[in-house]
DNA sequence: TGCATATTTAGATGATTATCTAAATATCTA
DNA sequence: TAGATATTTAGATAATCATCTAAATATGCA
């Protein structure tokens, strides 16, 4: 149970939701995903931990190599947040 | 079409989160609004002004007061962001 | 063991952001 | 029109954040 704010924070950069898109298609490892950006390893290091806290990422070592993928599971969380807010709006439309 | 950077942006912030949740029970002018923070007018102002500028709210002067309210449609937008993901990652699993 | 590769950690820096107080603007009413 | 109320704008400050380089850690392999 991630903290919702460390969900929502993680997702306002634009390049860390570019890394879920690229995650979206297929696991990746983090040099894979630091080769479709211009920033340095560190900074696209720092943004997959954002993420990792987040929990909107797991992260699993083979050999040299971490693998990242999607963690749908927050996802689900983050469906009920806005869902949650067009509900009641529909319902206090419907009064 | 507000650019999706405002909207991440916009809710990236714990008031301004809590803010759309007063306003998902009843409009409310800013002063009302302000009345649930210890922070001080002008910095609900500015939240007010950010999460106009995403569109996830609406602004109305009536006389004195200006309501605000939320606006649903920029919210079906972030559903379509999060439903694409997971929608993708449903896609995978099942090849 | 020693070197190469993959990734993260540490520490610094510049940019962005949340917040404040003071002042400005808009509206209402006596 | 003058004063009161509601809200925003301006400008300053402290905290947070994205980024960088250099160094550390982890793994694989000869």
């Amino acid at each position: 149970m991630p903290h919702q704010n460390n969900v929502f924070k993680a997702l306002s950069d634009v390049n860390r939701r570019k890394i879920l898109q690229l995650l979206k298609e297929r696991d990746m490892t983090a040099g894979e995903i630091a080769d479709y950006f211009d920033i340095s390893k560190p900074s696209i290091s720092h943004h997959l931990n954002l993420l990792k806290q987040a929990q909107l990422v797991l992260d699993e070592r083979q050999g040299q190599n971490i693998y990242y993928s999607l963690n749908t599971t927050v996802f689900q969380e983050l469906l009920s947040f806005f869902l949650n807010l067009i509900d009641k709006e529909e319902a206090k439309s419907n009064e």
